[in-house]
RNA sequence: GGGCCUAUAGCUCAGUCGGUAGAGCAGCGGCCUUUUAAGCCGUUGGUCGCAGGUUCGAGUCCUGCUGGGCCCA
């Protein structure tokens, strides 16, 4: 049988390499058995974690560590070991941190010698404990004095190099677990992201919000213009959609009496895979009655802010280079800026403004532009091209562009002082939209209207536009206060924060091609059955 | 969808003009009781992504396929 991978996942095939690497390693498991070590115990002996050693002892002189003297367990994954005669040194790894290991002969336990026999069958990869106290060698490294060594796990396959790690960048992906075990700074981003997220979410429940949970498959999928996944519930035989956004559901939350409501979820779309999309993606929705777009705008951008200072300890963050290699930094000191999407067009394409006040001229800067299928698209829709051809790349440093065509914004409230245009923001960050945000339409006859211009489209031969979800309309009948509502998309976030140019680098297994799809089918099918 | 690049040992990478497949790390056998990309001596390990073609001879040239990367509409 063949490999057969999905999302970095092996299906099947055959067993992993049956080479020399493994045929040692389970020879030495067996000898670690007949020296009475149990390869893969329940539970690990220990006192403190790696990075809370680090974090506790990590200033104190070797006359500290020798006047009062630490003895503690610790466990952790090898990642290196000098043998040097009756001495060894080892590094082990836990939670992204590494923490030196001193074996001495003279130093361990148990006088039969089982120890020092057993550190010869110990491989990369391998987890171990070790008990001792903590010392400083001459070169000033922390490091654990072993008296006692409890074996935890055997590693039957070999670690990628210890240098310069695993650099594939496709087995990285389809082997994340290899990546994030040798390549820290992959382990230090994952572990921003988490922190990301929670710092997020503290900040939008100081901020009065409580967070919820909507469906994630839904009968209609609503809330964005996008293509959505398709599935099916056996029991009740009807098809559902993953869910292209949450929006729909949480403005029912607000009809039904919640003032402030945010969720923190996965969507799903199925469009193509860049670097800056992935099929599915996290993003954080929020709904505020009450609020207006200004609102909104303030909560994002001291949310921006919160995230770089608290995550990054920073109000200015490197993103990408410049032209002459140095970094681009990024400032998300408040306010942002704020620019309307036709000035934007204006400034960056060097565009007369005036022109884009006329249908006729718009067509013709679409043309130059060489949009797409223009004829489908209404004026509206070319602005929004226009837009990204011209200015969205160019928007560096953090702005809110504001003032978007209804064609574009079926879910908005159009601007009262300007028809046609509605009172939506979405915020640019290293030319890369981050969020989007409206006064939510709260006119019941008019998203009806909205929603029927949207099914004319899709007749018209859009398959992104929107569907139309009679409950919602029914929901909205019933009355939905004013309401800001913001998304905000998390992936793209954590690449800001993190500085990764590629989205893949933030999710931790982001869709792949499988190796074989025909196998994939196969395999599904045996399994299905 | 179009263009360019890429796939060689477990990992990181060389491989010249087409002439017997290489190094470092890792592994294995030794030496070494404060090393840290430890060092020193010896040594195992290859379906050169897959399938064709050209050739006396292909990792190398050509075609197709597959996976991945980058750029463009």
């Amino acid at each position: 049988m063949v490999d057969c991978w999905i999302r970095g996942i092996r299906l099947a095939g055959e067993p992993m390499e049956s080479n020399q690497y493994r045929q040692v390693r389970i020879e030495k498991l067996e000898k670690l058995k007949a020296l009475g070590f149990d390869p893969y115990p329940a539970k690990a002996k220990r006192t403190h974690g790696v990075p809370q050693v680090v974090a506790e002892f990590g200033d104190r002189t070797p006359e500290q560590l020798e006047a009062e003297p630490q003895v503690l367990s610790v466990m952790g994954r090898i990642l290196a070991i000098r043998e040097m005669g009756k001495s060894v040194f080892a590094h082990i790894a836990e939670g992204g941190q590494r923490l030196q290991v001193y074996f001495k002969k003279n130093d361990l336990d148990e006088a039969d010698a089982r120890f020092w026999d057993a550190l010869k069958l110990f491989d990369l990869g391998d987890f171990i404990s070790v008990t001792g106290s903590l010392m400083r060698t001459k070169t000033g490294e922390l490091s654990v004095r072993a008296q006692d060594i409890q074996f935890l796990t055997k590693a039957l396959l070999p670690l990628p190099e210890k240098w310069h790690g695993l650099q594939d960048k496709e087995q990285r992906i389809r082997q994340r677990y290899l990546d994030l075990a040798t390549n820290a700074e992959v382990m230090d981003t994952f572990q921003k992201r988490s922190r990301i997220l929670a710092t997020l979410r503290s900040y939008m429940v100081s901020q009065g919000f409580l967070e919820v949970e909507t469906p994630m498959m839904q009968p209609i999928p609503g809330g964005a213009t996008a293509r959505p996944f398709v599935t099916h519930h056996n029991a009740l035989d009807i098809d559902l959609y993953l869910r292209i956004a949450p929006e729909l559901y949480l403005k029912r939350l607000i009809v039904g009496g919640f003032e402030r409501v945010f969720e923190v979820n996965r969507s799903f779309r199925n469009e193509g895979i860049s670097q800056r999309h992935n099929p599915e993606f996290t993003m954080m929705e929020s709904y505020a009655a009450g609020d207006d777009l200004r609102d909104v705008m303030r909560l994002t951008e001291n949310l921006f802010n919160t995230l770089a200072k608290e995550v990054m300890g920073a109000e200015e963050l490197p993103y990408g280079e410049l032209e002459d290699g140095s970094p681009r930094m990024i400032s998300y000191a408040v306010p942002f800026r704020r620019l309307p999407l036709k000035d934007a067009i204006a400034q960056y394409g060097n565009i007369d403004r005036a022109r884009l006040e006329d249908p006729a001229e718009i067509v013709k800067l679409a043309k130059e532009a060489h949009v797409e299928d223009l004829d489908r698209k209404l004026p509206g829709h070319l602005l929004g091209d226009l837009f990204e051809h011209y200015a969205e790349k160019q928007l560096i440093q953090p702005t809110f562009i504001t003032d978007y065509p209804v064609e574009m914004s079926p879910l908005t409230k159009e601007l009262p002082d300007q028809p046609g245009f509605v009172d939506r923001f979405e915020l640019f960050v290293a030319g890369m939209e981050l969020s989007n945000a409206y006064s939510e339409l709260n006119d019941p006859i008019v998203q009806l209207e909205r929603f029927q211009a949207q099914i004319a489209e899709r007749e018209a031969g859009n398959d992104e536009a929107m569907m139309l979800d009679q409950d919602f309309i029914d929901s909205l009948e019933h009355g939905f206060p004013p309401c800001g509502g913001l998304g905000v998309g998390i992936d793209r976030t954590v690449m800001l924060m993190t500085n990764n140019q590629s989205i893949r680098d933030v999710i931790l297994f982001p869709a792949m091609r499988p190796i074989k799809p025909g196998v994939a089918e196969q395999v599904s099918r045996e399994a299905a059955e």
